[in-house]
DNA sequence: CTAATATTTCGTTAGTTGGCGAACGATACA
DNA sequence: TGTATCGTTCGCCAACTAACGAAATATTAG
């Protein structure tokens, strides 16, 4: 019941459920999904520990860079489950769908240069910033 | 969007994912719901409100009685998935079962008699009260 | 109509959560 | 060895949440 606990809380913030569904796509670092939820990066940081906590991401460092990604298929299923549900429920929600096309763009600029961006000055980067508030009923 | 947080918010509390469970086996009035969780009556009523507001359960008034079930068959399917994913995830869950038994010898006495109990003195009734701390682990 | 009863709503309180920036830790590069 | 860089941890604050008891609401019983 804790560990379930644990995946019910996790799911219970939109933006960490924004970052799962933008993890099907492959593996990113922080600043990647900094750029994507557009908040500060220890906010993400820690938004990302409890994740990890509830095991529906895995993390890898790479030299200074911290990735992360969907559990392999070797982890618990209801984990594996918890995933499924929430991708199935928001299949065709606007605002997912929308956060996908702006994953693109990000994933097409060198991590290198966003993070510069970020702690540098604001947005030299060709990333276009969130549009209006999408309406997602 | 918007739906799909109600209902993880709604599953983020570990006595609501209880009474949810619970209500598998039919509908229950406050009062039942109230000796199971061992909670203020006000309480499990703002639970019940939110579950309600999230769609996971349903409400019928029957005179000063109030009964809450699971949504017909007809609901949402987001709804019908969440709840079977819930109960899919902790099928094997200790605490979960045991909730069952103490549901089974909730159910078995007058609800006119379990409200008595509850608003007048502590527990005349034959309901016996919730084990020592099970390891849920 | 009045009293009793089942539930909801309100007001308060303690604890939790999400957000940020600053300080820190670890790693690569000069 | 020193410095820049990516990320985490810490300290703080505002907002939210779960819990309770008291008061309000609705309905039945006398």
């Amino acid at each position: 019941m804790q560990h379930f606990m644990g995946i019910t809380k996790a799911l219970a913030d939109e933006n960490r459920v924004r970052i799962l569904l933008a993890l099907r796509s492959g593996e990113l670092c922080v600043c990647q999904i900094v750029e994507l939820v557009q908040l500060a990066t220890s906010t993400v940081s820690r938004h990302m520990s409890v994740l990890k906590h509830a095991g529906l991401v895995e993390a890898r460092k790479d030299g200074r860079w911290m990735y992360y990604r969907l559990p392999a298929s070797g982890a618990p299923d209801p984990v594996h489950r918890a995933i499924d549900w929430v991708a199935c429920m928001l299949a065709d929600d606007p605002a997912v769908q929308h956060d996908a096309e702006r994953l693109a763009a990000i994933c097409a600029v060198d991590p290198q240069r966003l993070c510069a961006a970020q702690t540098n000055g604001k947005q030299p980067c060709n990333v276009k910033q969130p549009s209006p508030p999408e309406a997602s009923q």
